[in-house]
This record gives C-alpha cells, structure tokens and sequence, in this order.
RNA sequence: GGGAGCAUAGCUCAGCUGGGAGAGCACUUGCCUUACAAGCAAGGGGUCACAGGUUCGAGCCCUGUUGUUCCCACCA
C-alpha cells in the first residue's frame, strides 16, 4: 500500500505519474506470465497478438488489437485461469524491404549493388531497431503480453516452421512452379498474390481499332482498353456463333505496326454484345487471354520487362518506353495509319500494388504457387461445423465466398528479406530439390554446384503458421499442448483474406486442428470524418500521442467504448477527452472514498437502504459485465460500467453516503465504510481490464488490500443483492427527482430554501425518508421535506408527480402564479393524453390475451395512478382559482 | 455482375431473443454544494431513411424503394 494516504492524493490524476512504474512492477513481478506449469484444474485462455510489421510507427488499428485483447486477457487471469497473450513482431517481407530500399536510396545505394548478404545485414539492423521501437510502444499501451515469448516472423523457432510446411506441402503435391499470369510490381519489381492487388475505377478509353486481314480484307475491329499490350497479340477471339465474323475464323489478321500474322479464334469466352465482339488475345498480358490462348495453342509473347518498360520485341520504335508512353504512340501510330476506328471514354479498373501503389501489371512469370482448393474445403468446413466461431457472424459469408472460389497463391517473392524458398537447382543437369536442410550435392548427378532459388516466400506464409509456429511447432513442446488451439484470435476484418482464412487452412493441414476456436473482427479505425487514416492524407492519429496527452487508460476506453463488432469506428480526441474525464471521475471517486476509510471500518454492520441499494447495483454490474466479456462484448461491458460508476456510484450512493459519514453516528458511518470499501474495491476490480494503469494506482491506496495487484486479483462475482431494496431506493430518487423538477418548474431560487411535503405511494417508504429527512432535503436541496399522509397535507399546496410519490410545496412558497397555472394546465393535459392511450390499449382484446402478463399488470396500474395523479392536479388548479 | 454493412437527437454512435427510444459531445438555465468545473443539478431537441406487410403491439421480423460505405469478381 501506498504510504501519505489519500488526503496526499492530487486532485485530478495524472497518468504520466503513474503508468511507467507500474507497468515495471507487474513485469518485474512476472504478472504477464502464465506459471511455470499448467496450474491443475484451469483451462487455458490463450490469445496470439497479431504480429505487427516492422516498418515503424504503431497506428491506432495496432492499438486496437491490443487494447481488447488485453481486456480479455487480464480478465480471464483474474478469473484464475491459465492465461497466455503471446506477442511478436512480423517481418513484412515486402513492406519492410521496400522501407529499406528507399532508405538505401537516400544514400545513393542501388539494393543491388550492395548485394544479397550486405542487404540482409542492413534489414537485420533495421529489424532490431524498429522491431525494438514497436515492443517500447506496446507496452506504454499497457499490454500484459508475455515478453518472455515474444516472436519473430523470421526467428529460428518461425523459420524452421516455414521450412516445414512448405516441403510438405511440395511432398503432398501442394506446391508447385510453373509459368502462369502473375500480378506484377514493376517498381517493387515482385510478384504479387491476388489478394495484395487493390482495384481502383480510372477514367481511360475504349480504343477500336482495326485488324486486317492477312489477305488484304478489311478484317475486323477489336476493342481494347490496353492498346499498348497489342505488341504482343498473337491472336484475335470472337465468338464461335457469331456470324459476323464467321467467315474470318480460321483466316489470319495482320497486326497493326508490327505487321505479324495472327489467326482469328473462335472461343466461348467473347461476349458477342461487348465491344465489336472481337477481342485483341494478349496471352502473356491477360490472365482470360492466357486461358484462351492455352485452349486454341497460341503462342505466349512478353513484350514487357520487369521494370515494366517494352523489351526487344516491341522493336526498335518501342523499346525501352514505358507502358503509358508506348499506348501514346501506338495510339498515334494507328492514327497515322488510319486503323484507330474510334476511342470512346470508358472506366475501368486498374490494379495498383498494396504497397507501393504502382499500377500493376499482369504478365507472364516463372512462380511458385499453393494449389488452394484441397486446403480450402476444410477450412470452410471448420466454420460449417462450427469448429471455428467469427464474430460478428456475418464475417463468414465474405469468408465462404472467398474460399469458394479461391485461385492459387502465388507464394515466390522477388525480394530478398523473407523466408528464402528452400528449393536447389543443380547446374550440371538441371534438378531441382526440395528440402529443409541446404543441399549442397545433387541427388542425381552428384554435381556440387547447387544454387538456391533466388526468391523469398510471401510474408504471409510465415503469418499464417503464426497461431503455432509460435508455440513451439513443429516440435512437441509443452506451450503447444498446453496453448494451442488458441482460445481466441482479434483482428481487424480488413486481413481477413490476406491471414485469418490463411491461419485457418495451414493449422488444418498441419496441426489437424482449428488454430483458435473464436475469431473476433474489430471495424478499422477511422479519422473524425470517417476517412481511413493514411501517411498521404495526413490525418493519422498517432495513439502514442494520445496516450502522452491523455493517458493510456483513456485511449484503451475511447477505443472499445461504444463501438459494435465488425463496424468501422471514427475516432476524434473528443473521444479520448471523455474517456479521460470518465479516469479522473473514477479517481475522484476513489480519492473521496479513501478519505473516508480513515475511521473505523464495518464490513458486517447493518446496512442502510442506501447501502443495501448500491451493493446490488454493484452486483448486478458485475454480473452484466461478465456476461457480456464472456461474449466477447467489450464494448456493452464498457458501457455498462462507465454507467454504474458514473450514474449510480458517484452521482448517487457517494451522496448518499455522506449522510451517513458525516451525520454523526458513528455506527452507521462505520458500516457505510463498509460498503464504501466492499464497493470501491469491486468496482475497481471490474474495471482494471479496461484502465489497468488508474485502477492500480489506486488499489496501491486501498487499506487491507489482499494482493499487491489488481492484476492478479480474483474476478468479483456472485456478491449479495437485495431486490426489494433496491426497488425502493429507485422509487426514493424517482422522488428526489421529481422534488427538484418541482423546484425548477416553479422557479424557486436555489438560495431559498423551501419546505416540501411528500405523500409517498408505497406505503414502506416511509421509513427509510423518515430515517434520514434532513439528508434527502439536502439532495433535493429543500429546507425541509416532511413525509405526510394526504389528508395531514396542508391547504393550497401545490404538487410535482412521480409515480412513487407526489412533492408538495405549501402555495406560499410559490414565486408566480400564473406561470405555475400554466405548468398544471401542460402536466393535465399530458395525463389526459396518457390516460386516453392506456384506455384504448386496455380495450384491445388482443392485447389483453396475448400480451405478457407483466405488461398487462403495468398497464394497469400505471393507468390507475395517472387517474388519481389527474384528479389531484385537477384539485389543485382549482384552489389556485382557476 | 455478386455479396455485405450502414441510414436513430445538431454531431459521433449504442439499443440483447419484438412490449412507450438512450449515451457522449454540442446547446439552454442555475450552481466554484469540501471527491471531481476534466464537475453538479435541471432542461430543450427524434414520423428511429421511405413505402408496404406480419403482429394485440415494430427502431427491432418480412418484401420492396432510395441514399451511402465497403468487399469480391474483372466484358477485353
């Protein structure tokens, strides 16, 4: 316990005093580890975070995969069972070399140049201080993660995961190279898998251009929106029933330009409406080409580098421009030579690398690839069966759809940082092996002149081996058996393609289990107009700026509050500002509290209604908040504290309990203690996962504090609650309510204090007013309320209602006359409405049968009071001479 | 072309299996009431996008419409 007490306490909390020291004393003390050996009879509860990339900065998506994960997580630990939140970093294979590739280029060194191994050392170099600038960020976040476990994409223990899958894989006959139309980065200068294409609408044309036939007719027009790719055209394909172009089929065409004879083909795939129904086959340029061209044997010509300029067999005119300015002469060439038919503005989409954003080109390309259906019927079996649960739920239909229709993944990356692809060519005779350890002899012919693929493995390819890679796998270890399959996995739904289906899949393949049983989808964190946040907009916030400003426990709360599963949420520091707000709220509260335990506690004393009120508030606020973690809820658990704090604790009971505190009798003070203490520690055990670092400096304070944590403090549940007088403390603030209304609607001055009579509607009430009058006119901030029966009432006394009572002001009171005519002539009104619409209801033979009967009951009784509430007010606007 | 989400107070969003709509911020009024002005009390403000339907009863379920965002596919 922290010394000095809570009178030393500043007023408002400052999260910068605190959050270092504590966030070392619950490493130090080993708070994030799970024990040494599985504790008997607990069942685990392990998360793998999600790895984030090297590259530098966390952005808020980063800490929101670790604020709700740590939610959970510190929750399942206070509950006792075996908890794991196992951290690591990602390599990033393309991201990261891109990084250091411009880096590279500020120091005038060209990546090749340097060479293979002197770039490896630098990316090592880069790794081990970004990765390093990463792990500092996550823990000012506050994250529990066992460091002690972290990981690395590229670390022995990953590698050697990788290796093995991937010669498995090629052992099953999952693996393979060959020549198929990749997605191609011409600045990146790599290969890309489908999913790392992003698809953007751009204006361009449609250009009609004419072919002519080979015999000097004038053939036909084909419409292309990539006029440059005719260079390589080996092919024109219309379809086979067709009857325009009947007659051509089989005839040859001559290319413009370049003058080669190209055959026209009859295939199903042209549509007829499109276009001219003559379509341009670029094979080498267009993955539909490709396939066309495979049916009818046409040949396969590449007319582009890597670097995405036109090579040699463009000619000379050509070679050497680049795609745009080759479309610009081609355009103009078939102006001059009166074959470009028309060019009629037409959109369409271009795909652009997810990295660098370069318009993507697709070409022809030696790769290596997953063949993906075999791996992806389990994987939507597991979700069928219900092996593996999402949520939101609806994430699963994007999810089937995607795997149902799933091409292979291309997997070769032409980079260097990454998982090198452990495939080894022989010189002397060309074989290629597969292995996990390096060959250095061939097999076949025993020449030792071997070299290794040049490539490296897409970086999700280690990312999806993450759930046990990290663990241990592929060697039986005791965190596999005692881990995996992880509980739980929380992601935003934006890499749902790029790693959840593909963690989904690999741990079927390769564990034979699901690799998590729940899979929580968070929405993307977005700016305070609703843009996504990015560098070039310059509209990022940065969460560690956040956190300086405002502390991490409030950027946690600003985070998980009032968000709903899967949905998009905008963050604005007006956000963080009230989740600071709601901190110091709770630390004031807290203050006021350990103020008042000085004196003599009594835990086991008679409880006042007060007391008896707020322990069933607690309660019930415990058990909400359980419920809703338990299913995955964060946000509603949030919500449902900040208002049991908020409006029940501190706006209500810590009033409440000053009447007891201060009114001068000490047996009830000491059992208010009580309760004061029993609740304030309750509550802030509920609400340590949220604000670990507020509530723990706190609980330093807290006298007779079982642990030295709230970390490794029990869960609160299963308290007492007290049913009836929780329904009667309500009607009692229903009646302080409506005592003030009265006040403010009769417009007595705050300064005058007035006297007020009160006739209560359940008759046991009474008593708890008549225990403490003096307090409750003091939060009703009347000089006096009395509580009478109706006839003791004094004449000429108006009223305020509420259905548990009505307030009374004796008429002297009252300030203006007329005014307070009119406010009853409003409030007859509204009852008479009222009263009208439960008649019809009531009248309502359906309603009557088939309603629940609680509703019928309330109906019934709500119409009663409204009656006799009318008749009075009636009474009273008649003695005001009305 | 296929799919999904969203449409509720001025703004940002909650609202569980249908039973008289809520929060935060903003606004109005009054308060430095000894935990908190990062606060307290009171208050104004909503045809729950539109049109049908089911039901005794619909913000919630069904059908359609409009607007909007996103994902997938890529008729060249």
């Amino acid at each position: 316990m922290q010394k000095g007490g809570a009178s030393e306490m500043p007023k408002t909390y400052d999260p910068a005093a605190v959050e270092e020291r504590l966030y070392q004393k619950w490493e130090n003390n080993g708070y994030f580890k799970p024990a040494e050996t599985k504790p008997e009879g607990k069942k685990a509860f392990s998360i793998v975070m999600p790895p984030p990339n090297i590259t530098g900065q966390l952005h808020m998506g980063h800490a929101m995969d670790g604020a709700l994960p740590d939610i959970l997580i510190r929750y399942h630990r206070m509950l006792g069972d075996d908890t794991l939140w196992l951290p690591g970093t990602d390599h990033a294979s393309i991201a990261t070399e891109v990084k250091i590739v411009e880096q590279l280029a500020r120091e005038g060194i060209d990546k090749r140049d340097l060479g293979r191994e002197n770039f490896l050392k630098r990316a090592w170099l880069w790794r081990d201080e970004y990765g390093g600038r990463i792990v500092e960020q996550q823990r000012k976040l506050g994250l529990s993660c066992d460091w002690s476990r972290e990981r690395f994409t590229m670390d022995e223990g990953c590698s050697k995961a990788v290796l093995e899958v991937f010669v498995r894989l090629y052992q099953d006959g999952l693996i393979y190279r060959g020549d198929r139309i990749i997605n191609w980065c011409p600045e990146c200068q790599t290969a890309l898998s489908d999913a790392e294409v992003e698809y953007d609408e751009e204006a361009s044309f449609l250009w009609h251009i004419r072919y002519p036939a080979a015999d000097g007719g004038e053939g036909l027009v084909v419409a292309t929106t990539r006029p440059e790719t005719m260079l390589g055209d080996t092919g024109v394909a219309v379809n086979p029933d067709d009857e325009r172009y009947a007659a051509l089929i089989g005839k040859n065409l001559l290319l413009p330009i370049l003058n080669r004879e190209i055959p026209v083909v009859a295939d199903e795939y042209v549509e007829r409406e499109f276009g001219t129904g003559a379509v341009k086959m670029t094979p080498a340029h267009d993955p539909n080409d490709f396939e066309v061209a495979q049916r009818h044997d046409l040949p396969v010509l590449r007319v582009m580098n890597d670097n995405g300029t036109m090579n040699a067999l463009c000619g000379p005119e050509f070679e050497g421009l680049s795609a745009a300015e080759a479309r610009k002469k081609v355009v103009s060439r078939l102006q001059e030579l009166g074959l470009l038919v028309k060019a009629e503005p037409y959109a369409h989409n271009v795909g652009h690398c997810y990295r660098c954003q370069h318009t993507v080109e697709p070409l022809v390309s030696t790769q290596w690839f997953v063949k993906m259906k075999p791996l992806a019927e389990p994987a939507v079996e597991a979700l069928k069966s219900g092996k593996i649960r999402f949520v939101p739920e609806r994430m699963t239909k994007t999810y089937y759809n995607w795997m149902e229709n799933i091409r292979d993944w291309c997997i070769s990356r032409q980079l260097w940082w990454g998982h090198r692809i452990p495939a080894y060519y022989c010189a002397a005779c060309g074989h290629m092996e597969v292995s996990k350890i390096a060959v250095t002899k061939c097999e076949r012919c025993g020449s030792a002149e071997i070299r290794q693929d040049e490539d490296a493995l897409d970086t999700w390819f280690s990312s999806a081996l993450w759930p046990f890679s990290t663990l241990g796998w592929p060697d039986q270890s005791s965190d596999l058996a005692r881990f995996y399959p992880n509980t739980l996995m929380i992601m935003g739904y934006d890499i749902l393609f790029f790693w959840a289906a593909r963690m989904i899949f690999s741990g079927l393949y390769n564990t034979g289990e699901a690799p998590f049983k729940d899979l929580l989808f968070h929405g993307l964190v977005r700016d305070g107009q609703g843009r996504k946040m990015s560098k070039s907009l310059g509209n990022g916030i940065d969460p560690l700026e956040i956190v300086d400003r405002f502390g991490a426990d409030a950027l946690r709360f600003s985070l998980v509050n009032s968000v709903s599963p899967g949905n998009d949420m905008r963050f604005s520091e007006e956000k963080a500002e009230a989740a600071r707000n709601f901190a110091n709220k709770v630390y004031n509260a807290c203050r006021f509290a350990l103020m008042n335990l000085e004196g003599e506690i009594d835990e086991k004393g008679e409880k006042s209604l007060a007391d008896r009120w707020i322990l069933t508030a607690f309660a019930r606020c415990a058990r909400a908040v359980t419920e809703h973690l338990d299913q995955l809820d964060i946000a509603m658990a949030a919500q449902k504290l900040y208002d049991y704090i908020w409006s029940e604790l501190c706006d209500w009971y810590l009033e409440l309990a000053k009447a007891a505190l201060y009114g001068g009798d000490e047996r009830a003070a000491a059992a208010a203690r009580g309760t004061l203490r029993t609740v304030l520690e309750g509550t802030l055990k509920l609400l340590h996962p949220f604000m670990p670092f507020l509530t723990d400096s706190i609980y330093e304070y807290l006298p007779g504090a079982a642990e030295d944590s709230l970390m490794i403090a029990p869960w609160p549940q299963g308290s007492q609650e007290y049913p009836e007088a929780a329904a009667q403390m309500e009607r009692i603030m229903d009646v302080i309510r409506a005592v003030r209304n009265l006040r403010a609607e009769m417009n007595v001055p705050p300064s005058r204090k007035a006297q007020i009579h009160l006739v209560l509607s359940e008759p046991g009430d009474e008593k708890a007013f008549l225990g403490a009058e003096s307090y409750f006119a003091r939060l009703a901030s009347a000089s006096l309320i009395r509580v009478v029966s109706a006839a003791e009432l004094p004449k000429n006394a108006v009223s305020a209602i509420c259905p548990a009572a009505q307030a009374y002001l004796p008429i002297e009171e009252l300030v203006d006359l007329e005014k307070e005519k009119a406010r009853l002539q409003k409030e007859i009104g509204n009852l008479q409405g009222e009263i009208v619409r439960a008649e019809g209801k009531l009248q309502n033979q359906g309603f009557i049968a088939k309603a629940p009967q609680s509703v019928v009951e309330g109906e019934r009784a709500k119409l009663a009071t409204n009656r006799a509430m009318l008749e009075k007010l009636q009474d009273q606007l008649a003695g005001l001479g009305a």
